[in-house]
DNA sequence: AGCACGCCGACT
DNA sequence: GTCGGCGTGCTC
């Protein structure tokens, strides 16, 4: 008699618990570990994969129901996908079933016959390779043969324009040749349609594509195509980690320092992470590329985990970098405001108008040679709407959420918060003092610059790009073609601007608002701040004539700029991150320690104190050595959609000390029906990326 | 996470 | 009298 151990799709804890089922002689043949089944659970028919077969009979009390079926008459991971996924259970403290979810496409796992018809070609089709239009030059033929050279993780460090995809896109066919697969993961593969295309036309019918925005369908379809060995390259967002691969050869993760590669909801695993431990699980090799890596990418080089390769050169010869220059924004603002150490008669004219603010003079110069040139420019400001907020000139009053603790943000025609969607018309009387007069904008988003462009630049062709205005692929496809087709001469619009596309008629980058980054509560946010700026200024080196940047901040001695500005962009980034990792490193923060944020959330506020207090308590009381608790505390958006929030960083240098610690708090928070009791939810964060 | 059971309020 | 709200408990 045999019996099977399954993960079954249910918040667990510990997260690697698994019912144990008896095998029928039916399925004794098929049945095996990495299969997927159905199983009766509870008052209900599951799914579930076999994590272990083995003949010892059940603990006394328990009864045992039998398997009810195969859903796919092979098993659906192979033993190391199996361990790599528990693995990743183990380490973000998530149940297994759950972590399996999200490694199984939806259709399949309902497992209804007809969305789990494929077909196994006879013949697996001839391996074509198209010859690459251009040549490595000798950084890209380096890089190449240094990663080729050995397994592990390995950092591709290159220049925005360096020719970073031609070097996957080699190694890629050097894995091919090898008859092994590849995996190639994107931040945002909607964004990047150029790329997709790149891989496509390289290696024809072997590029299967998974991302979110994709129909059940499709993905069902890729899901097969790869597990059957017909496609031997995934490529997607995130979720592309999970890709049936067979035989993976390398896994490669784009703009390896995006924060996007980090689940916010549910599994909250990082794709950049998990991919390092799915390189070292199927002994592949890792390759991290980025212009601005992380801190993380380059402890691990620091260390000696990974090694690196660089790209400096510039792909097209006759792009040069773009030049730089600050504008000290402080010296826009009306006479009648005081700033210590700042000179008045350095000030530049008041502006006329409350949008004016943010279009300096030199900058309104830029933008009217750039436009004479019949050049284009794009705008950047890191928020939407027409200001950051309205209040009453009266009493001061601020519209705020009723949800959430956050400002509501006008928008042309009413105030919306940009957290859980609620909005208004803006009362024409202050609900606070009753005050008739007019509310006072303060600040700019997208909108604003737009309103504030029509009145300077009446002629000058705007288009603006962010979340109002692109609300799928297509809008994003139409904007940008028509602005790279030069149907428009400015781009104003938020962080979607910054991705990798190619303008070459841009030769004006304009940062309207530089600081907004920098004074979040987060350690990671110079970093950020540098890598989104940089990022955003790349933009406009991708022409034959030469571009600028304008950056206007109100903190031009911030460290951030002074390496911003350098000589060699590249040197001096390293040296930024690296005076960032000396504080991380003195202050017990990753890369140079474990991380995790707990946090709470209910209906009641004092529930909600109680409950952080209980689990802070429960921390201390653990007694592990060399963990440090922090908090509670509020979170920085101390509500939420309603919910009030609270929350719980834990810190270690021992990995085991942490996982363990974590567990160990889950469990008790499970079984003491803390949650209930306290009306509040707990939820673990491990490798926090959003600390908000 | 589902799903059922169970106990109180406002309906035909 | 029932329909249905969600609090509580269980899943090999």
């Amino acid at each position: 008699m045999s019996f099977a151990d399954i993960a079954v799709p249910a918040p667990f804890y510990p997260s690697d618990t698994v019912f144990t089922y008896r095998i029928p002689e039916s399925l004794e043949e098929s049945l095996s570990v990495g299969s997927l089944v159905k199983v009766s659970f509870g008052k209900r028919l599951s799914w579930g994969v076999v994590t272990h077969i083995h003949h010892a009979p059940l603990k006394e009390g328990i009864k045992t129901k039998d398997v009810d079926s195969l859903i796919l008459p092979e098993p659906i991971f192979s033993e190391k996908r199996l361990r790599f996924l528990q693995s990743l259970s183990a380490h973000y403290v998530y149940p297994i079933g759950l972590v399996m979810e999200s490694a199984i496409p939806t259709p399949l796992r309902n497992g209804s016959p007809r969305t789990l018809r494929y077909t196994v070609p006879e013949l697996l089709p001839a391996l074509r390779i198209e010859p690459s239009a251009t040549q490595l030059n000798d950084e890209q033929r380096t890089a190449v043969k240094s990663i080729s050279q050995k397994k592990g993780v390995h950092l591709l460090w290159g220049l925005t324009g360096s020719g970073k995809t031609e070097v996957y896109l080699k190694l890629i066919e050097e894995v091919l040749e090898r008859g092994e697969g590849a995996l190639v993961l994107v931040p945002e593969i909607s964004l990047t349609p150029l790329l997709t295309e790149r891989f496509e036309k390289r290696f024809p019918d072997q590029v299967a594509l998974f991302h979110s925005a994709q129909s059940p369908k499709k993905i069902r379809e890729a899901w097969f195509e790869v597990w059957t060995g017909q496609k031997r390259i995934a490529l997607g967002a995130r979720s592309a980690l999970f890709a049936p691969l067979k035989n993976p050869g390398i896994v490669v993760v784009d703009e390896e320092h995006d924060g996007s590669y980090k689940q916010e909801e549910g599994f909250r695993y990082n794709a950049r992470d998990a991919a390092i431990r799915f390189a070292k699980h199927f002994s592949c090799t890792c390759v991290l590329g980025s212009a601005t890596p992380s801190a993380e990418a380059l402890a691990l080089v620091d260390s000696g985990e990974a090694s690196v390769s660089v790209l400096r050169k510039r792909a097209v010869e006759s792009a040069s970098l773009p030049k730089l220059s600050l504008i000290d924004l402080r010296l826009n603002l009306p006479q009648e405001i005081k700033i210590p150490h700042v000179e008045i008669k350095d000030r530049f004219e008041a502006p006329r108008a409350p949008g004016d603010f943010f279009l300096s003079p030199q900058l309104q110069l830029a933008i009217d040679e750039t436009l004479k040139a019949k050049e284009q420019c794009i705008l950047f400001i890191n928020r939407r709407g027409v200001g950051s907020q309205k209040l009453c000139r009266s009493c001061g009053f601020v519209h705020e959420c009723p949800n959430c603790a956050v400002k509501l943000t006008p928008h042309s025609h009413h105030l919306a918060c940009h957290y859980c969607g609620y909005s208004i018309i803006e009362p024409d009387h202050c609900p606070s003092c009753s005050s008739p007069h007019p509310f006072l904008q303060v600040g700019t988003g997208t909108e604003g610059v737009e309103e504030a462009l029509s009145l300077h630049f009446p002629s000058a062709r705007v288009l603006r790009m962010d979340r109002d205005t692109i609300a799928n692929k297509n809008d994003l496809e139409k904007t940008l073609n028509a602005f790279s087709s030069g149907e428009a001469d400015i781009l104003v619009g938020t962080q979607m601007v910054a991705k990798g596309h190619d303008f070459p008629k841009v030769t004006l980058v304009g940062i309207l608002l530089a600081d907004m980054g920098m004074n979040v509560p987060d350690f990671r946010a110079n970093e950020r701040s540098l890598q989104l700026l940089m990022q955003v200024s790349g933009r406009a080196g991708r022409s034959k004539s030469p571009g600028r940047v304008l950056v206007q901040t109100f903190q031009p001695e911030h460290p951030v700029f002074q390496h911003l500005q350098a000589e060699d962009p590249m040197e001096s980034y390293k040296r930024f991150l690296s005076e960032e990792m000396i504080k991380r490193k003195l202050l017990n923060y990753p890369p140079y320690a474990s991380l995790a944020l707990l946090r709470l959330d209910g209906l009641v506020e004092d529930r909600v104190q109680e409950a952080s207090r209980f689990v802070a308590h429960t921390l201390n009381r653990a007694k592990a050595p060399g963990l440090q608790v922090l908090g509670p505390t509020p979170s920085p958006i101390s509500k939420l959609r309603g919910r009030h929030r609270r929350q719980i960083l834990i810190k270690s240098q021992s990995k085991e000390v942490f996982e363990q610690t974590l567990h160990w708090l889950l469990q008790g928070w499970n079984k003491g029906h803390c949650e209930k009791k306290y009306k509040t939810r707990l939820l673990v964060d491990v490798d926090p990326v959003q600390m908000m």
